[in-house]
RNA sequence: GGCCUGGUAGUUCAGUUGGUUUAGAACGCCGCCCUGUCACGGCGGAGGUCGUGGGUUCGAGCCCCAUCCAGGUCGCCA
């Protein structure tokens, strides 16, 4: 094995452009093809590929240990740049090679478990175990250096707005609300436990109390929750809190950010102010808090045009206070055919739905599932309210609104994809704003916060906190990209008796406030700014406009489902000993269920 | 916790209603050959407790049960 010694690389394998000069790169071997009589090695690091060269005019030894090398072998090669013989136009250095005159192999290497070429079909399960090689292929250190620009960005744009980074806490109280804590056990007090943060929300609101003013933090948070293709147990948020400003200052500097975000980092112009909806309507619309706007196909409400309907779905549905709606898939009768309607029937009843009702309309006259209840007339105008046409089909959820709205949501995503209505390349941002405060828990019947209870209701709405709930809307605001959730936000109760009175509502007692948030309650007693903020998912922000499938592609060393990282194995067991010194009992053998 | 999908050489897959006792292919790997390759090419070779444990059967990669692992999704994520 070779060493470095007197020799410095000059410069990266992307980077090798121009005959003429002599340059010492370093990188892993990607492939060796040798031809006997002459040896190409194709070398690897972070910017890209170069293709090394040996041939007769090669010092034999040289050219020896040239042809000894492997797959992943770590290199260390000077050479003079020269224009190919024969070029290549598939890479950014494929009209050049460096003409190899001194060569060190720093590192040999075992034959990895599976091939590092950028397009890749190996089970991704592997590649997390040996996470350290998949990330030597380059779709993702694509990503991570995607990432890496857009923190960068973040950082330098609120910084020249007047934003101060501040740390807060990883270790800090468990307000055993909302999401799961990770609890942390502590030495010194046996049988007490810190809580990693959901969010450093407690703490940036305090800062703004503590006069602060402008807050920003790429900021760590963890939940103890089950995973998503977009949810990590641990992630990172842009983390902001502004005071002296409402909803819209908050929106307006994000806004800011997100136009040089894209600028700077995308090369692209994005429009602003982004378009803003509120949540009644993007819920009526497309069913969902989170739409996606890159495609059509917006819910249509029924509810009138089947009012006198015979058909018993329809006619419950509404007798019980709820509504007929459908969404329009056009063009695509062909492809939904009656197999796959009973795949999507299959897959409502799976989210709440009883059924799906549809109208499928192929030859010159529409068929539908309902047909035989329907009077003279009704199917024409159902589709003519629905904006279906021949060719098209239309699908029919009956039922209360919390179910029909988000079924719809959810089959219009489907279907979306299904037929392939999504454009790549876009980016359509959008505000969901005026959220509801309350949200009726089925089972209990109470009203529980939608939202942390901090949340600041709408001025208009204060009237309203005693006496009807489902009127109060929130001062908080949700950015939504491509039907991803982005960050979410809210402006703060900063008056301490409405923030009594909003604990109050939610059922809790002083003492459990005093318990969980006295030190907060009476932090707001000294004075606080009017203040709100947000939360952007560094994560989510970077897998859509790399657009990744999975956050795992995103996060250099992510977990998987059940919040295992394949790679150390973690969490794992501690001994006795490390437990006696926390004061936790280890848990018995059989005791595993419980 | 529920539901769905998957697990066969190092990797990606094929494997017929259960039926040649040597479970195939491609890529990778190993050896030899090749002076312009770039998905290099040619010749040869090694490599498998079919996730694991039971069961049914004369016979199981294939059927049944359990279990583990991974992915998706619902619950959950104030």
């Amino acid at each position: 094995m070779d060493n470095m010694q007197g020799m410095k690389r000059t410069c990266y394998c992307g980077e090798v452009l121009e005959a003429g000069k002599t340059v010492t790169v370093g990188g892993f071997v990607d492939t060796v093809r040798d031809k006997g009589g002459i040896i190409f090695i194709v070398l690897r690091d972070r910017t890209g590929v170069v293709q090394l060269t040996f041939d007769d005019t090669t010092d034999r030894a040289l050219f020896e240990k040239a042809a000894s090398c492997k797959s992943e072998y770590v290199l260390l090669a000077k050479g003079e740049v020269r224009e190919r013989e024969s070029k290549s136009d598939k890479i950014a250095t494929g009209h050049v090679e460096i003409h190899v005159t001194e060569l060190r192999i720093l590192a040999k290497a075992k034959t990895p478990p599976f091939e590092i070429t950028p397009q890749t079909k190996v089970n991704e399960e592997l590649r997390l175990k040996y996470r350290y090689l998949d990330l030597r292929r380059a779709p993702l250190q694509q990503n991570l250096i995607l990432r890496h620009k857009i923190a960068m960005c973040a950082r330098q744009y609120f910084y020249e707005n007047g934003f101060l980074e501040i740390e807060t806490p990883m270790m800090m109280k468990s307000t055993p609300e909302g999401a799961r804590d990770y609890l942390v056990p502590s030495r010194v007090h046996h049988g007490e436990f810190y809580a990693l943060p959901q969010s450093p929300q407690i703490y940036k609101q305090l800062l703004m109390v503590a006069g602060y003013d402008r807050y920003i933090q790429l900021a760590r948070c963890f939940r103890d929750e089950d995973l998503r293709a977009d949810r990590q147990p641990e992630f990172t948020q842009i983390d902001l809190e502004m005071s002296f400003v409402d909803v819209d200052d908050i929106l307006d500097i994000t806004e800011g950010f997100l136009v040089r975000l894209f600028r700077d980092v995308m090369g692209k112009e994005l429009k602003t102010p982004l378009p803003r909806l509120t949540y009644t309507e993007a819920m009526n619309r497309f069913g969902s808090d989170k739409p996606d706007l890159r495609f059509g196909m917006e819910i249509t409400d029924l509810s009138e045009n089947v009012q006198a309907s015979a058909f018993p779905v329809f006619a419950n549905a509404l007798a019980d206070g709820g509504s007929v709606r459908c969404i329009t898939a056009k063009n695509a009768a062909q492809t939904l055919t009656r197999k796959e309607i009973d795949k999507l029937v299959e897959m409502v009843k799976g989210i709440g739905a009883k059924g799906l009702a549809y109208i499928r309309w192929v030859d010159a006259e529409p068929s539908c599932s309902f047909g035989k209840f329907l009077k003279e007339g009704e199917l024409a105008a159902i589709c003519e309210k629905a904006g279906a046409e021949q060719g098209d089909v239309v699908l029919i959820v009956a039922d209360k609104n919390s179910v029909t709205l988000p079924v719809l949501g959810a089959l219009r995503n489907h279907l979306a994809r299904k037929l392939e209505l999504i454009p790549k390349g876009e980016f359509n941002f959008l505000w969901i704003t005026q959220f509801p405060f309350f949200e009726k828990d089925e089972e209990t019947g109470e009203w529980m916060a939608m939202h942390h209870p901090f949340t600041m209701p709408m001025d208009e709405c204060l009237q309203y906190l005693d006496t009807a709930p489902e009127k109060v809307f929130a001062k908080a605001y949700d950015l939504v990209l491509n039907g991803t959730e982005l960050c979410s936000g809210s402006m703060r109760i900063t008056d301490y008796e409405l923030q009594q009175k909003m604990f109050e509502s939610l059922g809790l007692t002083d003492e459990e406030i005093q318990a969980k948030f006295g030190f907060l309650v009476e932090a707001y007693q000294y004075g606080a700014p009017p203040h709100g903020g947000l939360g952007i998912g560094l994560d989510r922000l970077t897998m859509t406009l790399a657009e990744a499938e999975s956050l795992r592609d995103v996060v250099a060393f992510p977990k998987v489902q059940n919040a295992r990282e394949l790679m150390s194995g973690c969490p794992s067991p501690v001994d006795k000993e490390s437990l006696d010194i926390l004061g936790i009992a280890a848990i018995a053998e059989d005791e595993d269920e419980a």
